[in-house]
DNA sequence: AGCAAGATCGGT
DNA sequence: CCGATCTTGCTG
């Protein structure tokens, strides 16, 4: 397996989080190195888009989004789960791809207790990070869109754009 | 300093 | 359907 570098990452973000499906996360922390297909991802991308954070402005809590593709942005939602995002595109050209599942644990809170992330892995570079990276099989996926799952508050237009990847078969 | 909201989840 | 739980960002 190949750990995928920063021009994975800095293409935008409706070429990469459907290209995320069937890589493989890599964790090497206390428990060994572990390694998870992801399954599910969602692209929130740019100012423009109503459901990315970035729709707010630049801010503290959004900042690992501004910097080019291949960091972690990760945030606290409802005081109770962690949701991790890998950023894309050119350095402030706020995107990112939401890791929504990987194979065994559906739902982007679900994972995150599983891989043990938090806080400490916001803005981690994946192309350079000791514990947590991005590999490949080479391998070519077979895959779904969807809207995007709770983000109501969008608005029609961005609620309805197809942007929700998820992986039905491995080819 | 106070407050409202949230890219979720599990139990009624 | 509803509550848990707490950080963030905005308002005053």
């Amino acid at each position: 397996m190949i750990r995928l570098s920063s021009n994975f990452f800095t293409r935008d973000v409706l070429i990469v989080a459907p290209e995320l499906l069937g890589k493989i996360i890599v964790i090497n922390d206390n428990r060994g190195i572990r390694e998870y297909l992801i399954t599910e991802t969602e692209a929130y991308r740019g100012t423009e888009d109503l459901a990315c954070h970035a729709c707010k402005g630049r801010t503290p809590r959004t900042e690992a989004m501004y910097d080019s593709g291949g960091k972690i942005y990760v945030y606290l939602i409802y005081g109770m789960y962690w949701m991790l995002n890998f950023v894309t595109g050119e350095k402030d050209h706020p995107q990112a791809a939401l890791i929504r599942s990987i194979e065994g644990f559906n739902g982007p809170g679900k994972l995150t207790r599983q891989l043990q992330i938090d806080k400490s892995f916001y803005g981690e570079n994946l192309c350079t990070s000791d514990r947590i990276w991005v590999a490949e099989k080479g391998n070519h996926v077979d895959y779904i869109t969807t809207k995007r799952i709770g983000i109501d508050y969008a608005g029609e237009k961005w609620n309805n754009q197809p942007w929700r990847f998820v992986l039905k078969s491995i080819l």
